[in-house]
RNA sequence: GCCCGGGUGGCGGAAUUGGUAGACGCGCUGGACUCAAAAUCCAGUGAUAGCAAUAUCGUGCGGGUUCGAUUCCCGCCUCGGGCACCA
């Protein structure tokens, strides 16, 4: 029969969606397995073909895992608040609901032709007010949360002992006590603003160049009051968290790295000659003795108390020039150290020599305490600085692992030295302070029990981790569900979901008003007291969102809370993650912070929400470029001789790996391939490229691969002739149990490439034999079943059964089948490989010694040679060792 | 600069508690079927030399450990991703 892929898949995926085949069923007796895709943005183009990599693999597993018995929760949904809609919105009018709505359509139509089995009865979309009902509630939960360090866990802020001083001072001191310490607070900051999306954005989100992420604009600095959310106080949870998850240790490390956990000392400088004290932090506090010059940073508030009259004036215009440079010109343009004195000078507390106090904007102000103890022998940065406006450099570390020749520099202060080795002037015995002799580690330890004995300073712990900037001015985001009052009172609107009042006009203004601020009647209210109140006219980002998605999985309808907790009990966590690597820090993190408040007011039942997490790897296209490196679209270039060259000029051209780009014209659609090959070749393709985790280049020749299997399977299957009644034949049984057990084991493993390649493995066996039982049909059926399901679905009916296969049971592997008898050893001779012999696998070592010595081969082999050795590995290889 | 990954035929990729390098697929070559083509089927296909048996070389480069290294160790080259004055 012919393979009429088109007829087929359609038939089954209406077959499918008329049976409900797969919509959750929620059995407490089984064992269960949530396995989630990172739901996409619907954006105007539709899927492309980077979408269904994922989702296919995701599905093949739901599919696996229903087979093997498994209550399977496999959902998908929209994270649907964003820009592009509202940019639309600003350019045509139109309402981003509407093109919200229709990008979501498109979306769930390509979706549903792969062939994916997710439960649409629990399809989200984070602008529903249903759902975002929701992120409003877990944003009062934040606000109403404060982080004990004591228990080290949050607590709700109705539990937060409030000091009897604190009282003592009024209402208002408490309510500004209480506001210092929840989750969630409105304040100013200095943020990051984009003149060109009219919006703020978060650290996170400005990329290394300067430049927003989201436009590509560059991003300046400015003072606004946001919302903002206290992650770090949460960084060592998120830290330690990270251990036992089963996520690929890339992700792990740009996780830890992006919370940055440091550890040092606090050390307070006295200043020369006046009451005040300047705290450092230092993760050296062992090269002390070195420190020849400390530094503030601009927006140090000590700068106006430090600066002396005559350096008034040269300060003043440094910390201006400062506070208008962006952090592109404080870091990748300027690598050129600046700075200016302050006049003042702090006293060394180990030396008691004077050392001067600068301003230099390498020190950070969100860092730290803003200010540092510079040691130019033992720090490459504060080296630079020290040899450009001439500062002493004095070596205190004597590098005695090094080469001579550096150490020598590094001793006379002619070169830094970061690492290992044995101090030197490192001693004040009057002051009971000596580590001369000692290692950097016994250093530390030394300095900062001396230093702590002395009250002057103490160990801490740093996080370069900054608080969340969660607010933005834009229109299509969830509302705060926030009030200002008149008196200056913030209170919350516990009446959720508070809606998005409907608009003429989306654009924000250009000084930082969200659209929201012109919705005249939305905006103000009136309390019960016939107080006035303007309501919160920034929205949250898009993260927020995504944040807690996988959560209203569990229970999407629910109108009474956020989710039945003994439903969230039975389904968390998160047993399979799939998704981008491009959100290895911003939406994972969140989420993990988010769920780990959740999870501290017994809101949730896991501390982690994604148990494993799997990235897959980006889908890549081949493009063309001339010899001298120009891209030439791919539309001009034809293949000729096996080489490539311009349609027009008829220049030669190479074929190289790129990103699918517009430009280049090698954007592959979905859309397309199914119309041309099916979904079942497309999903099948799509795992066959290659691991799921690494990048990889789409060829159509290899779409063509697969379909010619498929084309093989489904010719060999529904061909009466094929299939046979009785006693499967020992070698095609044999064969048909291999490829159970390595596509299981693949399967177990994410390793779809070599499973597909094991299933392809056994239909050639199968056709070379010519038939096979019905009960091998079947069986080949159902393990090609997870991969091509349209295509299992079809062979299984026309083998007999009027049900779908997706609950079938997953065969298994007898062992018993698989044993074999005989091995065919290599033979080789100093490791190079000369015959084969075939003995029996449970023959001993020495009678194998004695057929290899005795075959013929060998003796040709060691002709005028002499015996050493023979080794002997059962079941692997024999290795004869001569002269 | 620092931290992660990669580098295997003409191409996508298999194979690692060290044990037959190149599974599977594409492409290519030859053959069958056909008036012919497409499709399909069969055979071959790492490189070099040879009629052949066979030999030598071969997993980015250079060393090392080992009976044996794509796999382990040391030093490089290169591509991709992330971070980057965080004291």
């Amino acid at each position: 029969m012919e393979y009429h892929f088109g007829e087929i898949e359609k038939k089954w995926q209406d077959y499918w969606e008329r049976n409900k085949t797969f919509r959750t069923e929620t059995d407490f007796s089984k064992p269960k397995y949530y396995i989630l895709d990172m739901f996409p943005y619907p954006s105007g183009a539709g899927l492309h073909v980077g979408h269904p990599e994922g989702y296919t693999a995701t599905d093949i597993l739901s599919r696996y895992k229903r087979m093997k018995g498994y209550s399977v929760l496999h959902p998908m949904g929209w994270d649907a608040f964003g820009l592009p809609a509202e940019q639309y919105a600003i350019q045509t009018g139109t309402h981003p609901a509407l093109t919200t709505r229709k990008n979501c359509d498109t979306f769930r139509r390509q979706i549903k032709a792969l062939g994916l089995s997710y439960d649409w009865d629990r399809e989200i979309n984070t602008t529903d007010p249903g759902y975002f009902k929701w992120t409003q509630w877990i944003f009062i939960q934040l606000y109403n949360t404060w982080y004990d360090q004591e228990s080290g866990r949050g607590r709700p802020v109705s539990e937060l002992p409030v000091p009897a001083q604190v009282t003592g001072n009024g209402k208002e001191a408490v309510r500004r006590y209480i506001d210092d310490r929840r989750l969630a607070y409105y304040d100013h900051a200095q943020v990051w603003w984009c003149a060109s999306c009219r919006t703020v954005c978060a650290n996170e989100e400005v990329l290394t160049d300067g430049s927003h992420e989201k436009c590509g604009h560059p991003v300046v600095r400015k003072n606004l009051k946001q919302w903002l959310l206290r992650i770090p106080h949460y960084a060592e949870r998120l830290l330690s968290g990270l251990d036992d998850l089963d996520w690929p240790e890339g992700v792990k490390d740009m996780q830890r790295n992006w919370i940055g956990k440091s550890r040092g000392a606090e050390i307070d400088f006295r200043i020369i000659g006046r009451e005040t004290t300047l705290r450092v932090y230092t993760t050296r506090p062992d090269t002390l003795f070195g420190a020849t010059y400390m530094v503030i940073s601009p927006e140090h508030p000590l700068t106006g108390e430090l600066v002396t009259p005559e350096h008034r004036e040269a300060a003043a215009e440094y910390i201006r020039a400062a506070s208008l440079k962006s952090d592109l010109d404080r870091t990748e343009l300027a690598k050129e150290k600046s700075g200016v004195f302050t006049g003042s000078y702090a006293e060394n507390p180990v030396t008691g020599e004077p050392i001067p106090v600068w301003i230099a904007d390498y020190v950070l102000m969100g860092y730290g305490t803003g200010a540092i103890m510079a040691v130019p022998a033992h720090d490459t940065r504060d080296f630079e600085f020290a040899h450009k406006f001439g500062i002493p450099v004095t070596c205190i570390l004597d590098p005695t692992g090094a080469p001579a020749e550096t150490r020598e520099e590094v001793l006379a202060g002619r070169a830094c030295w970061t690492g290992d080795g044995k101090y030197i002037r490192s001693a004040h015995p009057a002051r009971g302070i000596d580590l001369n002799g000692l290692h950097k580690e016994q250093g530390i330890a030394e300095i900062t029990r001396w230093l702590e004995e002395k009250g002057i300073g103490k160990a801490t712990v740093n996080y370069k981790i900054r608080d969340w900037l969660f607010s933005r001015q834009r229109y299509w985001g969830e509302p705060f569900p926030v009030i200002h009052w008149e008196d200056g009172e913030v209170t919350l609107d516990e009446e959720l979901p508070v809606l998005l009042p409907d608009m003429e006009r989306y654009e924000p203004g250009e000084g930082g008003e969200s659209p929201l601020a012109n919705a005249r009647e939305w905006l103000q209210v009136t309390g019960r007291d016939g107080r006035r109140g303007r309501r919160e006219t920034n929205t949250m980002p898009q993260w927020a969102g995504s944040c807690w998605y996988y959560l209203r999985f569990i229970d999407p309808r629910n109108q009474e809370r956020i989710f039945d907790p003994a439903l969230e009990k039975y389904w968390m966590p998160v047993d399979l993650y799939i998704g981008g690597a491009e959100h290895a820090v911003l939406h994972l993190l969140y989420s993990r912070f988010w769920h780990k408040v959740l999870f501290d007011l017994g809101i949730v039942s896991t501390d982690e929400p994604f148990r494993k997490l799997f990235n897959q790897g980006m889908i890549l296209a081949f493009a063309y470029e001339t010899a001298a490196g120009a891209k030439v679209s791919s539309d001009l270039v034809e293949e000729s001789d096996g080489g490539f060259r311009h349609r027009v000029t008829g220049e030669p051209l190479n074929q190289i790996v790129a990103k699918m780009s517009k430009s280049l014209k090698n954007v592959i659609n979905p859309d397309d391939v199914v119309s041309q090959y099916g979904a079942d070749a497309l999903r099948l393709y799509e795992m066959f490229m290659g691991p799921l985790d690494e990048r990889k280049p789409w060829a159509e020749k290899g779409v063509k691969g697969v379909f010619n299997f498929l084309n093989r399977v489904y010719r060999f299957f529904t061909d009466p002739a094929s299939i046979r009644e009785g006693e499967e034949d020992p070698q095609v049984l044999k064969a048909l149990h291999q490829a159970i057990r390595k596509v299981t084991s693949d399967l177990e493993n994410l390793r779809f490439n070599t499973a597909i390649s094991a299933l392809m493995v056994f239909n050639n066996t199968a056709m070379k034999q010519g038939n096979v039982t019905r009960e091998t049909a079947e069986i080949f059926v159902k393990i090609l079943s997870p991969f091509a399901p349209h295509m299992g679905e079809e062979l299984w009916a026309l083998l007999g059964h009027d049900h779908t296969l997706a609950y079938e049971g997953w065969p298994e592997a007898d062992e018993t089948l698989l044993v074999e008898a005989h091995f065919e050893y290599p033979v080789s001779f100093n490791g190079k490989l000369r015959f084969k012999l075939e003995l029996p696998l449970g023959m001993p070592v020495p009678e194998i010694e004695k057929a290899v010595i005795g075959h013929g081969k060998t003796s040709h082999y060691l002709e005028g040679k002499s015996l050493r050795k023979i080794i002997v590995v059962p079941g692997k290889i024999i290795n004869v060792v001569h002269s």
